[in-house]
DNA sequence: AAACATTTGTCCGTATGTATA
DNA sequence: ATATACATACGGACAAATGTT
């Protein structure tokens, strides 16, 4: 049997990878809930691998808001508070906010093509009621948008807050309404047009409505 | 002899947040120079300590974007182009412009005096041509308000993206001027007249304004 | 092509410091 | 207050992977 040339090499996944992405997963969808005491031991025994990559992983997790080291005592998930979105979404509607605009410098027509099936996707999982598949496919749209930019800076915070937003969906405080499939259409349109001040304006009503919403 | 009582109790001071203040400090002000392969091993002899907490500085300095890790092969310090600072500047500008709209809701009297009187202090650095005091000056401004919207978001996101300023002004991109001794009086007084408006433009203005000096 | 040299990734033991009885 | 139990921080050795001769 011919082997398949797996152009998109391997790449060497390290244990401490795997235990970041899967510590980071339970956090957000509550397997680990909030508060919780993280036992570096238990969790290597849990994920089959040593303490060293466990401690790494939440050294991570702790620069992206997930944990909370006390040196010497404790290691443990941070808290959850539905108040929280509310100190979330504003930095996170200005960032998205400023990619529409930068992004309307570096489009093509082909990716704008690509940001209207991607919301006719969102259109479709809203209407059947899976949310969740809705917040996946929002998230979809926005980072394109994001990577269009190629400004590196704004990629990686954005990433970072967008995690936080998954968590707090989880934890039920975010609804994705109908408006935003024509927040969506508007957004599309103008950076078509090229029109800065409208992207901005209707990109950052569409981040911050979820809020009004709260 | 009696002991002082040392309320500020000693903060026990891990190995690691050592090794990653100082590297980080090396990086920014480039005795690690741009593109330098950094061999643990090495920088553990030349601390003085082991591998395991320079792996975890040197992973921590991977996600605020100072070294960058090839898993197996090497790690080196990241480039740093004269043109990131296109990049760096737009985000920043837009989150302390959302601090000063936010820090509007929180401000007290006392706050405003105190950021008027780090702005004295600021603009005798400039006169006096003393650039990086300035610098550090201008941070201590910023972060203020920063601080004053007690919004945790917005002040992990801005300490990262200061520190890459930094950077960039040991690698001389970026020149303080006189003219940001009027933007602050004006921020501050946009402030203590709730004129959000206002605060926002001219603070986004102040960082903005850098890179058409550039 | 294969063995070597080098560097990173992981494991685990120990010391240090913290909380509890 | 002292001692005990326990979790973390660090160190050093081994294993795996890379690239080099």
């Amino acid at each position: 049997m011919p082997i398949p040339a797996n152009h998109s090499r391997p790449v060497r996944q390290s244990a401490k990878e795997n235990a970041f992405n899967q510590l980071q997963q339970w956090i957000i969808d509550g397997t680990l809930l909030p508060g919780e005491k993280l036992n570096d031991t238990e969790l290597a025994d849990a994920l089959g691998i040593s303490r060293t990559p466990i401690r790494e992983s939440l050294q991570l997790l702790e620069v992206r808001g997930f944990v909370k080291m006390f040196p010497g005592k404790a290691t443990q998930v941070t808290e959850i508070e539905r108040e929280a979105i509310k100190d979330l979404l504003p930095p996170l509607a200005a960032l998205q906010s400023l990619s529409a605009e930068l992004a309307i410098d570096h489009v093509t027509e082909d990716q704008l093509t690509q940001l209207g099936s991607i919301n006719e996707r969102f259109a479709t999982s809203i209407y059947s009621g899976n949310s969740y598949a809705a917040l996946k496919v929002d998230e979809e749209f926005h980072q394109l948008i994001v990577d269009i930019t190629k400004n590196t800076y704004i990629q990686g915070v954005v990433e970072s807050l967008q995690a936080h937003v998954r968590r707090h969906f989880f934890h039920n405080s975010i609804v994705l309404t109908e408006q935003s499939i024509d927040e969506h259409k508007a957004i599309i349109t103008a950076m078509k047009h090229s029109d800065k001040e409208k992207a901005t304006a209707v990109m950052k009503e569409n981040w911050l409505r979820t809020l009004q919403e709260f």
